[in-house]
DNA sequence: CTATACTTTCAATAATTTTTGAAATTTCAG
DNA sequence: CTGAAATTTCAAAAATTATTGAAAGTATAG
């Protein structure tokens, strides 16, 4: 397969794949293609290889930068501004990781705490189900929580060293 | 907070938080609903409670017992099909791994080994970093991948024990 | 300065996804 | 069987989400 063939499929797949963890499938095109690209890369490069308007380019580079997945780098003696995508697996999944509970998992938490307050009472089927439920998802939670937040702070050599030794 | 109030506001934010996750919000509030409900619900029960149309409870309940996550249940004497979902938490989890496990890590992996076959010089800056990139994934993947294996077969005292012990 | 290259914004439009509801199909009690 | 009850399907409509592109804004070379 082609070089050129192979960035079309990777690019593609990650998109794809974006969608199903609640990400824009161009953002996701985008930090594929500046993953898989050794240079830093420009709006107009991203227009043209991803055939995508200027307003869209700049929109879904803007997340990327957010999301601390993508820097803006200024090339000595370049008007325009250049991007490129952290390389490092890793350290994009401690990235994810780390936004994603941020904004998803810490507010559910947060929620869960206050449901479990339901007036009513406790041998009433209705209200026990309820709080045997919201407690069962937030023991759940609280544990994820920890798990993640020692693997956000660990780096890559614990990571396959420790925790995957662990998991045989 | 008053019962219905409280399964009111659960049912609504596990249905945000299931569109992070590539699932649809009606399938997930579906879901919330029969876990915080210790009957065995009807599709007009659900439509009622939840304000969609009956075609839309159809499509939603299928989806959900193709996942693994609700079981229709006929209770005796009755002439319509009930519905329950899996209230431990932990088994919704791995049911959760092993579906997406199988519909976007393995197909992924599938993808990234053909690619790493791309053809060219390992010397051109453009194949060396795609090349780079794409084992980098490659390698995480399958990492995961086994991790998430023996999350699946695991039960929830080894995950709660061993494994949380592990993250302190 | 100021002309120009470049970036950002955002209302309008397009594309995609979800929902509806009525018709078709299936199921089962009598 | 028959017919009423229940489920399923799916084309059309609605809702949501993503994209465009031109105008406005910003920065810098000369």
């Amino acid at each position: 397969m082609k070089l050129s063939d192979a960035k079309l499929q990777f690019v593609a797949s990650w998109g794809a794949f974006g969608t199903h963890w609640g990400i824009n499938r161009t953002m996701a095109q985008v930090h594929a293609l500046l993953m898989v690209s050794p240079d830093a890369l420009n709006q107009d490069n991203l227009m043209e290889q991803l055939n995508i308007s200027r307003g869209n380019v700049n929109m879904n580079i803007r997340e990327l930068i957010d999301w601390g997945l993508v820097d803006r780098v200024l090339l000595p003696g370049q008007r325009k501004e250049y991007f490129t995508a952290e390389k490092d697996i890793w350290k994009v999944v401690r990235l994810i990781i780390k936004e994603r509970k941020k904004r998803e998992l810490d507010p559910m938490l947060k929620l869960l705490e206050q449901l479990k307050e339901v007036e009513g009472d406790k041998k009433d089927r209705q209200v026990k189900q309820f709080v045997d439920t919201v407690n069962g998802i937030k023991h759940f939670g609280q544990q994820a929580d920890k798990m993640l937040d020692v693997m956000i702070k660990a780096d890559e050599n614990w990571f396959v060293g420790s925790l995957m030794k662990f998991f045989k």
